[in-house]
DNA sequence: GAGCACTGC
């Protein structure tokens, strides 16, 4: 531990943090949806007035009539989300057929506080209180009075109800995150304000973002229609609520180090020898580090068992199976220390209680976007000091804690980055251009961004959605293709592909395709070689392709009578092809509502193979040379490209390919990939491919 | 012959 420097009173300490209690959208996502009900007869009452947010009650109701934008400055645990929409409610702000909306960026969180929201309330969830996410909407128009959704939900609704007109406030949670549809939703809504003067935002926010977002917001010097001497303020007011957590004492490094993952093992055996019982959060970049790590403890923990308490080490990130991440949950045993060892997702998605210490690697991965190559990449970054701050936070949950950063204070302060680059900014842009499209805004270049996105990545998504057809030469969408594609929930290109589909008489195999490609993997990971995943792979595989192979498992799956046992034997996920039901339900339903033709094409593989080919001839290559392991380049850019080893084409190497998409790692890999005939393309998309 | 931070409609 002498490594670290340990901040004394002589110098100022970085920060004494505050976390969250259960009333925020906690997501303790297999335990607590169900079993909260542990307060006595008025306990709940007693409860809510106890949360910090309640002493800011009646300020929170001034400032709201007062002001069009509200900006809650929050510590988790403050209690605002399921406190405010309840104060609102009952200040009125839900009578007369109003509704009050608060949106949450992740379903979970949509559920969990909703549900929470309904049980203090003592209401039936779905009745007074109810949420809304995809595949799932538990609200009564005549009754709800406060709605939860995520923000993704929001911007849906706004395609028929451009003004939220059902809404008295809008309260905007999580802002800080500054998700694409985040940054989209407030965008849109600053442009309803200035229509409806009436409506009312708040917007909750973590320290660090709340003054760019008051800036945004602030339309006091704008001119505006005849409201000058009445209506709401409309500067935004800003309000502050502390949280409630336990202070976590920060420590640095005294000189940096080189290899992290190395610094992480050693540092978690460091808080094991010397520290007090207590359960130790490390967050690392992504699957091989967390896998590593876990492998290096794990033997370490072996050589201590002998003579010492033990450690319980777990991995957790997102591509494990549900039990797996569920081990994390459980409770640590007698005399042992729980070390989890997590990607990102612990820092926002999931919370787990009882952590003491952090170490915090100070990276992350993050995905980039290169709107001249069209090619996404993940790359490992630092973090912002709003994710240090936000991971070191995640000590203090039930007792003081400690964080250890892999980092000089000096990196800390002089150059680590306030906050994280919005995703609006490293994104690729076509599915937001569509949805600005649809919803009427035609100038997407002069559009109010709370962060703008790279005059390229604007150019390269109106240049796409042109060579598809879903616009016109004067940037509008075309009808009715432009249209339908801005109501499906899909990436456009796969919306196309669809739509195609129908006038190919293969709509049928299309949004099944569609589903299979919206999933990341449909195979299990880590049970079993490779080699047996390869066969069952086998089992499948044609030489068309990995889209019709996908054909093929779901084929086989209908004819198992979606066996999950059918799932287990041939190394399918089971929850990954319930996924591909439901999404292919809601496609089927919403071409049927378009009004496109619903038809199968039985065993014709190339008029499938043609459908996608004219969603995806952008993505179109042309094999090289055979001979270095079968390299390929873009007809586009000419980049040299591969197709990837888990694709069943890997050894076929087909002259013509159209693959879906490319990851990046040393070289580029094209993912899911189907042979097709090069007469396609100018047959296809002949404004495309002129030469 | 090798890879997938995390959401969301």
């Amino acid at each position: 531990m002498s490594r670290f420097w340990r901040p004394g009173s002589e110098r100022p300490q970085p920060s004494s943090l505050s976390v969250l209690e259960d009333d925020e959208p906690g997501f303790l996502p297999f335990s607590t949806l169900a079993s909260n009900s542990s307060y006595g007869y008025g306990g709940l009452e007693r409860h809510r007035q106890r949360l910090p947010v309640f002493k800011y009650r009646t300020a929170i109701l001034y400032l709201l009539e007062t002001h069009a934008t509200t900006i809650i400055v929050g510590e988790t645990g403050s209690g605002k989300t399921t406190q405010i929409p309840q104060y609102l409610k009952e200040a009125g702000w839900a009578d007369g057929g109003r509704v009050v909306v608060c949106t949450q960026p992740r379903r979970l969180a949509v559920q969990t506080v909703a549900s929470r929201v309904a049980e203090e309330m003592d209401v039936k969830l779905g009745e007074e209180v109810g949420y809304t996410i995809r595949f799932e909407d538990l609200t009564k128009s005549a009754v709800t009075r406060i709605k939860f959704l995520t923000d993704g939900v929001l911007l849906r609704e706004m395609m028929d109800d451009p003004l939220l007109s059902k809404y008295s406030v809008v309260m905007v949670d999580e802002a800080h995150e500054r998700s694409l549809s985040t940054d989209m939703l407030l965008g849109l809504l600053k442009k309803i304000q200035r229509r409806r003067p009436e409506l009312r935002l708040i917007i909750s926010s973590a320290t660090i973002e709340a003054k760019s977002i008051a800036a945004f917001f602030n339309q006091s010097k704008k001119k505006l229609p005849a409201s000058r001497d009445f209506g709401p303020s409309r500067e935004p007011a800003i309000l502050s609520v502390e949280g409630r957590g336990y202070d976590v004492q920060i420590h640095f490094l005294e000189e940096p180090v080189s290899n992290y993952l190395q610094a992480a093992v050693s540092t978690v055996l460091d808080i094991h020898n010397q520290e007090p019982m207590g359960d130790v959060l490390v967050f690392l970049t992504g699957q091989d580090d967390i896998d590593a790590a876990v492998q290096m403890l794990t033997d370490e923990a072996q050589n201590l068992a002998a003579h010492r308490s033990g450690l319980l080490v777990l991995p957790l990130y997102a591509g494990l199976s549900r039990a797996e991440q569920e081990l994390v949950f459980s409770p640590t045993p007698r005399g042992k220390r729980k070390v989890v060892i997590a990607t990102n997702i612990a820092e926002t998605s999931l919370t787990l209680e009882g952590m003491v210490y952090v170490v915090d690697s100070g990276f992350s991965k993050q995905r980039f976007y290169n709107p001249i190559t069209d090619i996404e990449s993940l790359v490992v970054a630092p973090i912002s000091k709003a994710s240090a701050r936000q991971r070191a936070g995640r000590a203090g949950r039930v007792r003081p804690g400690k964080c250890f950063r892999l980092y000089t204070e000096e990196y800390f302060e002089s150059e680590m980055p306030l906050e994280g680059i919005p995703e609006m900014q490293r994104s690729n842009l076509v599915s937001c251009v569509i949805q600005l499209k649809a919803l009427g805004i035609d100038n997407i270049l002069g559009f109010d961004w709370l962060a703008s996105p790279s005059p390229e990545g604007m150019i390269r998504a109106l240049e796409v959605l042109y060579s598809l057809g879903i616009l016109d030469e004067d940037s509008k969408l075309t009808s009715p293709t432009g249209f339908q594609v801005a109501e499906m929930p899909l990436d456009p290109m796969l919306s196309r592909m669809i739509i195609s589909g129908s006038q190919f008489g293969c709509s049928e195999e299309m949004i099944i395709i569609a589903a299979f490609l919206s999933l990341q993997s449909i195979w299990v990971i880590g049970r079993g070689t490779q080699k047996e995943l390869d066969e069952a792979k086998q089992g499948f595989a044609v030489a068309e392709g990995d889209h019709i192979t996908y054909l093929n498992v779901y084929k086989g799956f209908l004819l198992s009578g979606k066996s999950s046992q059918w799932c287990h034997k041939n190394l399918i996920n089971y929850q990954a092809m319930k996924k591909v039901l439901e999404i292919r339900e809601q496609l089927h339903k919403l071409v049927q509502r378009l009004g496109l033709v619903l038809k199968s094409c039985g065993q014709d593989t190339q008029v499938v193979r043609k459908a996608i080919t004219s969603g995806f001839f952008a993505h179109a290559c042309r094999l090289e040379s055979s001979s270095h392991g079968g390299m390929y380049k873009t007809i586009r850019t000419s980049q040299e490209v591969y197709i990837h080893p888990s694709s069943v084409l890997f050894r076929v190497t087909p002259k013509w390919v159209v693959y879906h998409s490319l990851v990046s790692t040393d070289c580029q890999y094209m993912r899911n990939v189907i042979a097709v005939d090069s007469s396609w393309f100018t047959e296809l998309a002949p404004h495309f491919f002129q030469i």
